[in-house]
DNA sequence: TAGATTGTTAATCGATTAACAATC
DNA sequence: TAGATTGTTAATCGATTAACAATC
């Protein structure tokens, strides 16, 4: 698992020890009860059901690509579960096989559908006010894909990727 | 600058450290010249241009997010300067104002349109055989979307954001 | 000179690893 | 018992910060 990884045995197995005992001294780890237990640690044996706020393009590769992992990687456990928007013109119409649902009736939809998680991909400058939202609504893990630091209480988690900062990360390497 | 990003200021200081001294001790730093000596350090002072491996509904996002980002943001440098794919079908279509090139010609065209870097969206598997042309053909700088870790040489500098993989770690904060 | 802020030093902190004791 | 591998300890390393000297 190092290896694959790039980090030392030790690591690996001080990580583990974080949670537990996981192996037998002088004998090794039995792979597929470590398989069971870190996907239990870590929630991913069970379907997460995932929501997405914004309707754009980026929302239909995300779900296509979700649809995609689903149908040939068994071990891959997020759903996309509903898509959501407050642009009329769009809510009632469908995505990929989602019928994309009024933001507005976001919390009633996420008791409906047991909507675990997140995110956002609407413009940067819509997405606190659609933050602030899903906290009231009881969301504790956002993924924020809008370029911007999200104001949130500290129960809550986000995870912002701004793709097109890392991006410019990227240009320091370049020769001048 | 710390208070924005969440770090004490002494290290804002440090890390300009690496570069130079940057302001005058007892008085300040000059805004506007910190700012030019780092966009030019960064090498964010001039149009970088980027250039996308597969037309899939990623790209077609990552093209309006860019041109959108381009029109509204004016310190912005990336510029999406070309679209390829190597399927039939989409080479010879426009995207979004771009037409598709045939991948196979990548050599050829990144010559003629100054290609600075590259985006793989291609699916996970053609990623590490699309990786390979690009460093063939003289890229060095790889933003990598498909969820592989890609084997480069060491004066290639790859970043990878594996969007699912991200998504799956807010899955660990779930209440299980 | 007094007050302020940068650039740097030394101390602190946390993450990682080498080495090893425990165990089978 | 000999050989092997886990779990843990102590040492190492690098990143961060508090404190301060330098400077205006």
């Amino acid at each position: 698992m190092g290896e694959r990884i790039g980090i030392s045995s030790a690591l690996v197995r001080k990580d583990l020890a974080w949670f537990g005992e996981f192996g037998k001294q002088g004998v090794g780890y039995e792979v597929e009860y470590l398989r069971k237990e870190l996907l239990s640690i870590l929630n991913l044996n069970r379907e997460i059901k995932v929501a997405l706020i914004g309707a754009g393009s980026l929302d239909s590769a995300l779900v296509r690509y979700n649809q995609n992992r689903n149908r040939t990687d068994s071990t891959f456990s997020m759903k996309i579960a509903a898509v959501f928007d407050n642009d009329e013109n769009k809510t009632g119409t469908v995505l990929a096989g989602l019928e994309i649902l009024p933001f507005s009736s976001f919390a009633e939809y996420k008791t409906k559908l047991g909507l675990d998680l997140a995110v956002i991909t609407v413009p940067a400058i819509k997405a606190q006010e659609v933050a602030d939202r899903l906290v009231q609504s009881g969301i504790r893990q956002i993924f924020n894909l809008a370029p911007v630091k999200l104001a949130v209480p500290p129960e809550v988690k986000v995870t912002t990727a701004d793709l097109s900062l890392e991006l410019e990360c990227l240009a320091y390497y370049l020769k001048p």
